[in-house]
DNA sequence: TATTTGCGCAACCGTTCAATTGCACATATA
DNA sequence: TATATGTGCAATTGAACGGTTGCGCAAATA
């Protein structure tokens, strides 16, 4: 079973969940009520996301809010990067311009 | 059948080839020699890629170069955008500077 | 205490995926 | 012309995927 980053955002129910929870932490059931499938069907979404350490389970009571992760996502930026240069050159003001203000960096 | 950027790199055969491909357009039968899997295996995910545009062909007799297409990638950059700021201010740090530098913009 | 609610887990099902093998065809090359 | 080479395409196979239904369990609620 292969279980990365890139597997996990491959799904567009997946991606949609991460965007929900980007905004503020929720429950299955709640998560679930802005789809067409089932509770059980996001649940196993869920699953994934957690395996690959891109939302982490925070337990209160009997309901489990589940939070977003961003740092895994660093992952696929990461290997975004050496394609940028070649779309865009945004990126190389960015480093031009970052070297020249490195005083006001907090 | 879904075919779309996101599903195409979640094979990680298939990001290797973009990576390849990125370097210098390539035939079918020289990227394969980069794997362990058969010519016809990296036909396939040539013919995946092609299909969401991440890669374009020009043929020269009966060779196929393969070239990188680096426009659909912007995809995925531009729904990675909304969570950078949640892992780094380098780009927060962007903005701000770019605003106060405008007119060095080329 | 009895009932409702939120949740994960397991079994099952049809579809898609990644890879292999075998083939046909056109272009080079002897 | 005969042979070798580069390529795409079709059929097949086993694994993975995404979904459903049904269940058990613990926590909230009546």
């Amino acid at each position: 079973m292969r279980r990365d980053v890139f597997q996990a955002i491959a799904d567009p129910t997946r991606r949609a969940i991460l965007s929900l929870l980007a905004m503020g932490a929720m429950t299955p059931t709640a998560l679930a009520e802005h789809f067409d499938s089932s509770r059980q069907a996001i649940s196993k979404h869920i699953q994934i996301l957690t395996e690959c350490q891109l939302v982490k389970q925070e337990q209160t009571g009997r309901e489990i809010y589940y939070h977003f992760n961003s740092k895994k996502l660093k992952e696929v930026d990461k290997w975004l990067q050496p394609f940028r240069a070649t779309w865009d050159t945004r990126f190389d003001q960015l480093d031009a311009l970052l070297k020249n203000n490195k005083n006001k960096k907090s």
